[in-house]
DNA sequence: GGGTACTATTGCATAATTTGCAACTATCTA
DNA sequence: TAGATAGTTGCAAATTATGCAATAGTACCC
């Protein structure tokens, strides 16, 4: 039994559905059906009533869940009690990320920090993708939260949360982009919708390039966002990580094309300067990202 | 943070040394170590003064060592609050087991199962091992501790619990056993010790057909135990499994000899007939063999 | 002062565990 | 009965933990 099963567990039960809790977590509903499974062994009863429909608790469930969450307190507290000066820690900390990050992570770790740190003064930034490391490089921000460039800059450390593959995206609505239709697809034909500068667009410039081929830019645009709305405006073809995708509230209008060979995924986590990590306060949200 | 290394950190609290907690709980010092220095970086905080000499609690280690403690405790209250049929469940269970097991296992594991089980009957017999198997497969005993068998007879249940080298032990005392002085070893002359029946002498006599060779046998005992008194004695080479030749008090009068290609290692574990695992004594013993 | 013994830590290769995908099962619904 | 939804399980890949052996730091003794 581990501090992170019992999360699990108690996100489990607010969901009440495998994977809808799975979302939250980023993890798999296999992942999370074995970790139940596991704790349910360990426990020696079952946690879950199976009720088609919703998960509800038995009554070893419910005091299994009095016992997490005391146990977690107790944690928690244990680790403000530890770290006095971290606890009331003060000072003020810059932080910078993408608008599709800021949906997907930048909730669970502010709050987890938030409530660990409640004297730290958080100024967050969101913004282009592409503009994450110039940022942490210039010193704008002390922290961004960025996909890992293919050669980290000399001075910057990166500490992985996530990895999400990189999508070449099309319109649903099969015609728009003829260029597609046939049986083969001519990728020097397909016009494509590319950001200006970033790793996305060096990793599909190098896509092509190892193809031989040259892409026939229809739009450069700045933000991934901007790509999946042009794209399912019908005028061509995008990239974009699934991060991206997934988010956005056009997934519907666009389809994923699966290419040969697969573009390779973002790694996606936070990024600070080398000589700045002995900050206590950069210190303690490394911290938080990981437990 | 998981549970097991709350029990970990209270064994190393209690040892002030990691090579003596190592031996309580049958794992290496680097182990120990690593899993220490993570739960410190969980924390948040150092746990241990390292004083040359001994082990000692910080500050932070104390208030750490109250959360392992209650947390613990919590825990094997819900156990028991949970499996209200089986915390005070009765009944009787028999147990068969080598000698050299009964040093190293049993003790902690008979600890742990009277803690939870208090009302059931436990009696345990002794005896060599190689009559381990036999003995579950008629039902004298409910469940063993054994080598698993290369060839796990139907209708067993085999749990493994660790696993240990098999080794080959001449006496200390160089010219014993004159064979053994060549250059290279004639094995077809050295007098061999050697179990009379059982799964070392099964993997013992294939080592020699592997070979094309047919082993001398000086004598056949029954008991590995008695292989090392007799190799000790000088009269000729024996093969035990280690965990027999690290209880031994005549460790120091044998030596082992590095031999090509090495014998499988024995596992061991708990050994039942599968049709009594329903049986929830059984069970609760299995699951205390496992955390 | 220089061994010697003892203890904690770290590099490295191996072993064990965990994970996600995909296939499968079961149940509810139209 | 077909289709949808949700939980479970086989399997291969990735991640993580482990022990051994080597290293580093200290006390102790001659």
């Amino acid at each position: 039994m581990e501090y992170k099963d019992l999360r699990v567990f108690l996100s489990v039960v607010a969901a009440q559905n495998l994977n809808r809790a799975g979302q939250q977590l980023h993890m798999s509903a296999s992942t999370l059906s074995r970790r139940i499974a596991r704790m349910e062994e360990e426990a020696g009863a079952s946690l879950f009533k199976r009720d088609p429909g919703a998960l509800n608790l038995t009554p070893a469930g419910e005091l299994f869940r009095q016992h997490a969450e005391q146990t977690l307190a107790a944690w928690e507290s244990l680790r403000s009690a530890v770290n006095t000066d971290v606890s009331d820690m003060e000072g003020s900390l810059t932080l910078y990320c993408s608008v599709t990050a800021s949906y997907s992570f930048l909730a669970d770790l502010l709050t987890r920090f938030r409530e660990r740190y409640p004297k730290v003064d958080l100024r967050v930034h969101t913004g282009d993708a592409a503009e994450s490391i110039p940022r942490v490089e210039s010193g704008e921000a002390d922290v961004v939260i960025a996909a890992r460039p293919e050669q980290l800059p000399a001075g910057l450390t990166f500490r992985a949360m996530t990895s999400s593959p990189l999508l070449f995206i099309a319109p649903r609505v099969t015609g728009a982009v003829p260029a597609l239709a046939r049986a083969e697809i001519q990728w020097n034909e397909v016009p494509m919708v590319l950001s200006e500068s970033g790793l996305a667009r060096s990793r599909v410039d190098q896509w092509f390039a190892d193809q031989g081929l040259k892409p026939s830019i229809y739009a450069q645009v700045s933000g991934h966002e901007a790509i999946v709305s042009m794209v399912a405006l019908g005028v061509g073809v995008g990239v974009v990580p699934e991060l991206v995708l997934k988010n956005s509230p056009l997934l519907g209008r666009v389809r994923v094309l699966q290419v040969q060979p697969e573009l390779e995924p973002f790694a996606i986590g936070l990024c600070a300067q080398t000589q700045r990590m002995n900050d206590s306060v950069l210190q303690a949200l490394w911290q938080t990202a990981v437990f």
